[in-house]
DNA sequence: CATCATATGTAGCCATGGCTACATGTCAAC
DNA sequence: GTTGACATGTAGCCATGGCTACATATGATG
């Protein structure tokens, strides 16, 4: 994924949709993984994965990918531990799909639905998008 | 892909973001294909591979997958042809694609980073959504 | 301590989407 | 009509993310 020095030497837009597409997927995890630790105290693969609407070997694989990104740590039956820098990951994963809940529901979208988009649209959201988001939700909300 | 019964019961909101990955990749494409053909009067694929920011090869074997989904036809060395319901399928894209961007526009993100996210965020918007957000844009816009 | 349910791990399959390398078709210009 | 540039097509590789089926570990309960 990491290998795309691809042969169109142009770096459209599209580029940056497919190769962040794993970064998705690594953020959802770490995020999932800090609100589990936050709920139960820790992180066991069963509990991520059915979070996740993914069976436990998906998500057995998809942890083994994060630990060699340096996101988390496990030890055999261990619960799952992130580290510095998937905490890191994880919080700003968080914040930035809370900013879209709100601006979702700001804009008035119902606050389920809102929900539901704001995973898929989260991950797609450039800096300058959050800060016009936030500011919106700033402006309005009180 | 269509073979989504999951062992997991659960449906949750994960499930739609991941399934719908390939649906995704068939409206950038579609939606590519009805451009150039607006543009150049035909689709070639080398055009439309470097329109996507993709090889040709991808871009053949994507269009194969469209083929086999009805959305369009084609025959060896001839431009690629839309049917009626890749026409439509097209049409909305489009229409959504517009929504996003000029609602990103709307509440302040620059023209070209509006145009860059919403190839991301285009794929992930409820109906609601989209209502919520051509309502604001029309509100604002004049 | 044996047993059994549950959690975790492993093997191996599938589809998608990306690529390079090579083969072949098309077509214009000589 | 050859030739050569460019478009198209094919073969085969890789990584990711999904799955089922089976194997093993853990831990509670009899």
């Amino acid at each position: 994924m990491a290998t795309n020095k691809a042969g169109t030497s142009q770096d459209n837009v599209f580029h940056k949709t497919r190769r962040d597409h794993s970064n998705e997927i690594a953020e959802d995890y770490v995020e999932a993984i800090a609100q589990l630790h936050s709920e139960d105290g820790a992180c066991r693969v069963t509990r991520l994965a059915r979070r996740l609407g993914v069976s436990h070997v998906t998500a057995n694989r998809t942890v083994a990918r994060l630990v060699s990104r340096g996101l988390v740590t496990t030890s055999p039956y261990q619960p799952i531990e992130l580290t510095d820098s998937g905490r890191r990951l994880a919080r700003t994963a968080k914040a930035r799909h809370e900013i879209v809940i709100d601006f979702l529901i700001s804009i008035g979208v119902p606050a389920e639905i809102a929900t539901a988009d704001s995973e898929g649209i989260e991950h797609h959201c450039s800096p300058e998008t959050l800060k016009a988001m936030k500011h919106f939700s700033n402006t309005r909300n009180h």
